[in-house]
DNA sequence: GTCCCGAGGAACGTTCAACAATAAGGAGTC
DNA sequence: GACTCCTTATTGTTGAACGTTCCTCGGGAC
């Protein structure tokens, strides 16, 4: 898990400066699709101000982004957390998946043959992350593979709008407990559909994305269930976290 | 409009108050949809917090809401101003558009009949605007048929995704200056769009939209395209506007 | 006359401290 | 044991301040 190399390394020039605010979000986003902040965690301004070193209004500012991403849900005095995926959030997330990806595959024919030259590296990477074990990165990588078969579409606003449709898939990602079940089985599958586009099979790409989004759904909402009721058990016994603090 | 019973009839408790940014994010909306204020105004934080009579820590919030609804741009040490779509912008636009509304038609066998029943009425409304003479009713009730078809999908989220696309839509229809030539012709066709889709010739209804979409386009690029020589011209000539500030 | 460049001002980004408003949780009562 | 009230912690908003950055205007050189 190479991070961004190095973050602070004295570059006063700084062209185009990231912002304050932006920067904190973006530290927060980490945290949160790596797991490190799992759904339910109260994120409270004034600790994330102490932890961050910035202030107040800068940590709300940095909220208000990633409650755009849909990674953080508040409401009006009750604060924020960081978001937790109903069933059917994620049956909605699946929706856009499938009618926004099976675009993309329609799109497929007039696309730039470059774009989908590049689709088999994704999951060459996928399998070498499986060999190392390193199951996020496979997810990542089949995450990416379906971003780009969005971006055939050739549509800025329809990637960014698939990206945070994909950010919120990374939460449920997070909280399986055996990761390597999870995605261990979709590196053939994406391989097969990569295979379908690169030969021109429009029809039994349709196909088999569609059977693939179904499946993946199943898995997902299974994840879901079960993380739900570890939540209700938790929140009957004793005193499991009745709050989930950051540190 | 009943609102939800009043029990109490001050509202005084307010229960789930808006808010006092996003109050000022929709007085902004409002302003800028209805081309109150057009394209490139320049939007201080200083100026609108004395407007409104917030701080300007609150404007800055509602800018930021505007800006992840794309009417608002902003760079990091320029400011904020009335986003000026360019005709790339308008393309994406309707590329967007063609997919996620053909994706409609395609689910608007599966869907609930009910919602396709409603749909006549939005036509019905569009020509009684249209003889009222009042186009920018005739225009929001043709955008509001294109959100119903993309609402047979049942998904909240692109819901919400295609309002941000008609919302950046009505920046340029603010800015035609015949706007009834911009909404006239189209009130025939969406009515031929409906008749297809209740039909459920669906096959048709694809060709028909596709047709609808490259013409509208079409049309909004040339808007953008008088506008922006219109911007140029002013902006060569003596002090027209250098900057159209808001009061 | 045109171009480059530097000073000045305007606006932004961020911080801090404070107060009001509200939601959540606990004490006390019936 | 359930209900009500109260306390408390946390949020929402304000106002002022300061450093930073961008934009513009004007002077000087070519």
């Amino acid at each position: 898990m190479r991070s961004d190399l190095g973050a602070d390394a004295a570059e006063p020039p700084q062209r185009n400066a990231p912002g304050t605010a932006a920067r904190v979000a973006a530290s927060l986003r980490e945290q949160i699709i790596t797991g490190e902040l799992p759904p339910r965690t109260r994120l409270k301004d004034a600790q994330l101000s102490q932890i961050h070193q910035v202030s107040r209004n800068t940590v709300r500012e940095a909220l208000r982004e990633l409650e755009r991403d849909g990674l953080v849900t508040s409401r009006p005095h009750a604060g924020s957390a960081v978001k937790v995926l109903t069933e059917a959030d994620a049956h909605d997330i699946y929706r856009v998946r499938y009618w926004i990806e099976a675009a993309g595959v329609e799109g497929s024919t007039s696309a730039d043959p470059e774009q989908l030259a590049r689709f088999p590296s994704f999951v060459a990477m996928a399998r070498e992350a499986a060999a190392e074990g390193s199951w996020a990165d496979v997810g990542t990588n089949s995450l990416r593979l379906h971003q780009a078969i969005v971006g055939l579409l050739g549509s800025p606003m329809l990637d960014a709008f698939f990206a945070t449709i994909v950010a919120q898939l990374r939460l449920v990602f997070a909280l399986a407990d055996d990761e390597a079940a999870l995605q261990a089985q979709w590196i053939d599958r994406d391989e097969k559909l990569v295979d379908l586009l690169i030969s021109g099979m429009r029809g039994q790409a349709q196909l088999e994305l569609r059977q693939y989004l179904s499946d993946s759904e199943a898995q997902i909402i299974e994840v879901i269930r079960a993380s739900g009721a570890a939540a209700l058990t938790s929140r009957e016994s004793p005193p499991p976290r009745p709050r989930a603090v950051i540190e």
